[in-house]
DNA sequence: CAATAGATCATCT
DNA sequence: GATGATCTATTGC
């Protein structure tokens, strides 16, 4: 699914912009996802059908934006990291912070289905041609060696380290 | 480029 | 009462 995300495009309100970094949280078997310890009030859509949007506060200022991949019961979802508006990199949310305040995202879509309302995810109306990339994820603390980093290679909006392995 | 500190609050123990 | 899937500014190579 982190895999499938990168390219597509998010739409959120007046707001337009490509997908070119996500990361993937296994749940239950992965200790760096939310889900890891169990149900919780917060936790709660992660383990509700797919295709829903999983916002949460982290640090006191900054939401991140997950989208739920795995059936009901099953915890598995996919952050995304990076943005880009076409023409402008500049413009673009690098990094989970700045691209849910550049969206306009914020807990009110907690828990949105993301295939229909205001925030939803497209396939790209022209199909790029890009290569995806892998790496560690960033900013956790367990299982820091597991590639599930994916990002457009080459794409100057990507956050953190370009460097990479094809896939 | 690397290391550090500070901002700030929903959520969990 | 402690913590964190972040970002920015600043300092020191």
């Amino acid at each position: 699914m982190a895999r499938a995300l990168v390219g597509k495009v998010l739409l959120h309100g007046d707001h337009v912009a490509r997908i070119v970094e996500t990361e993937a949280y296994l749940g239950l078997a992965d200790a760096a996802s939310h889900a890891f310890r169990g149900v919780t009030p917060r936790t709660g859509v992660l383990f509700g059908p797919p295709g829903h949007a999983y916002v949460y506060l982290i640090y006191g200022m900054y939401h991140c934006l997950n989208i739920v991949a795995e059936p009901e019961g099953s915890p598995g979802c996919v952050l995304i990291r990076a943005l880009e508006v076409e023409g402008q990199p500049e413009a673009s949310g690098k990094g989970p912070g700045r691209l849910t305040r550049a969206m306009g995202i914020t807990l009110r879509q907690n828990g949105a289905d993301v295939t229909r309302g205001s925030l939803t995810v497209h396939a790209p109306s022209r199909e790029a041609k890009f290569e995806v990339a892998v790496s560690p994820r960033i900013g956790i603390k367990h299982n820091v060696d597991w590639p599930l980093r994916f990002f457009v290679a080459g794409s100057r909006s990507v956050s953190g380290p370009r460097s990479f392995n094809r896939v």
